[in-house]
RNA sequence: CGCGGGGUGGAGCAGUUGGCAGCUCGUUGGGCUCAUAACCCAAAGGUCGCAAGUUCGAGUCUUGCCCCCGCAA
């Protein structure tokens, strides 16, 4: 068993805390974000990772910083671990941190690197429409995600998964990858790949990147892009100058239109010459088909400002939206 | 004391200057139709969050309390 120091923050870094708890390491410190005023009224709340900590009695630190924390980094030298296993989270370590380890430092992160390097690797790759992601055990370096690699663990997208939905199997993932990696590193049979230059970056979401364009994406990315922000922030449009957030949608294609509603073809024409955000369909019973660059948008579930998420049979019983309404700003 | 929205029949909402409590859907019964998540007719179902106050009279105004939600982090 391993001396470890454990650095993490969301649930995400909990299941691998959990992990290596399990697996009977001894842990000699969880290092976590600082509690910070959260949710409504703006009230403390512990991480994750320090109520696990808390619950099975671990030491827990919380420095405002790493960086230049000479207080610190000194107390985690004298715990003197084998190794330090970092799971989201949420500074980026100096050296002097990472060296202190006889064994080095770890990290878990939610893409097969080198794609999706960055803070959102598990939104980003429902947002493109990745069939294929999973969990790299690291040795961490300088780099913001650039250590050579260790283990490897490749898990299907499926096609109408959320992020939110992806990350709960990931986070279980990377714990047992985890401690599968602690326990190859103690056996001295770890290996250690360096990562390829193909890599690809995956930044921080803004709000910006939420919005749906109407004008440039297909009926697919607009999908794919509602459930990346399920349950993060929500893939948002415009009905009249109000925000309208859709947190469920479904792509459909001309045939399948024509399908639910008998007749529609005789419309086809119509709804080639109307331009992208048109709404084709509205009413409780049938829902909201909203016309993409390409493709048809079936609307499932949504939020309009100041008011919860519901589904769109409800929404739509206390809100009209009329059919040929464009969404999107200003119209 | 971070900002804001709201609590009205099962669901989602409306309710104008305070004056008999409404809409869409659902539910129940009936009808129509080859047929339908269709259509038509009828019915049931509400302490309008709680408490107090102003008033001839409050869902609608005032005060206090409870609960829910969105944003921001």
């Amino acid at each position: 068993m391993l001396n470890i120091v454990f650095m993490g923050t969301p649930d995400f870094a909990k299941e691998s805390l959990k992990s290596i708890y399990e697996a009977g390491h001894n842990i000699l410190g969880v290092v976590t974000n600082i509690d910070k005023p959260k949710g409504r009224g703006m009230k403390m709340m512990y991480s994750p990772v320090k109520e696990y900590a808390l619950e099975k009695s671990l030491k827990i630190f919380q420095p405002e910083k790493v960086r230049n924390n000479i207080e610190f980094i000194d107390e985690i030298k004298k715990l003197n671990p084998d190794l330090i296993c970092v799971v989201a989270y949420g500074k980026i370590l100096p050296k002097e941190l990472l060296d202190i380890p006889k064994m080095g430092c770890i990290n878990v992160h939610g893409s097969l690197l080198p794609k999706y390097r960055g803070a959102a690797p598990i939104q980003w790759a429902v947002i493109n429409g990745e069939q294929k992601t999973g969990i790299t055990t690291m040795y961490m370096d300088i780099g913001m995600d650039t250590g050579d690699m260790i283990l490897k663990k490749e898990v299907e997208i499926g096609e109408n998964e959320t992020t939110g939905e992806l990350w709960n199997r990931l986070s279980k993932i990377g714990g047992e990858l985890l401690a599968e990696t602690i326990e190859q590193i103690e056996k001295g049979t770890a290996p250690r790949i360096k990562q390829g230059d193909d890599f690809t970056l995956a930044p921080m979401l803004n709000k910006e990147m939420a919005e749906i364009d109407w004008n440039n994406k297909t009926a697919k990315e607009i999908k794919n892009l509602v459930r990346g922000l399920n349950p993060i922030m929500g893939a948002y449009t415009f009905l009249e100058n109000k925000k309208l957030k859709f947190w469920k949608v479904n792509e459909i294609n001309q045939n399948e239109l024509s399908d639910l509603f008998p007749g529609a073809e005789e419309y086809a024409y119509k709804i080639e010459e109307v331009i992208p955000g048109t709404v084709l369909f509205s009413g409780d019973k049938n829902g909201l088909f909203v016309k993409a660059k390409d493709g048809i948008i079936e609307v499932l579930e949504i939020q309009a400002e100041n008011s919860k998420r519901m589904n769109i049979h409800d929404f739509l019983r206390g809100n009209n939206i009329d059919v040929g309404k464009v969404l999107g700003r200003n119209k």
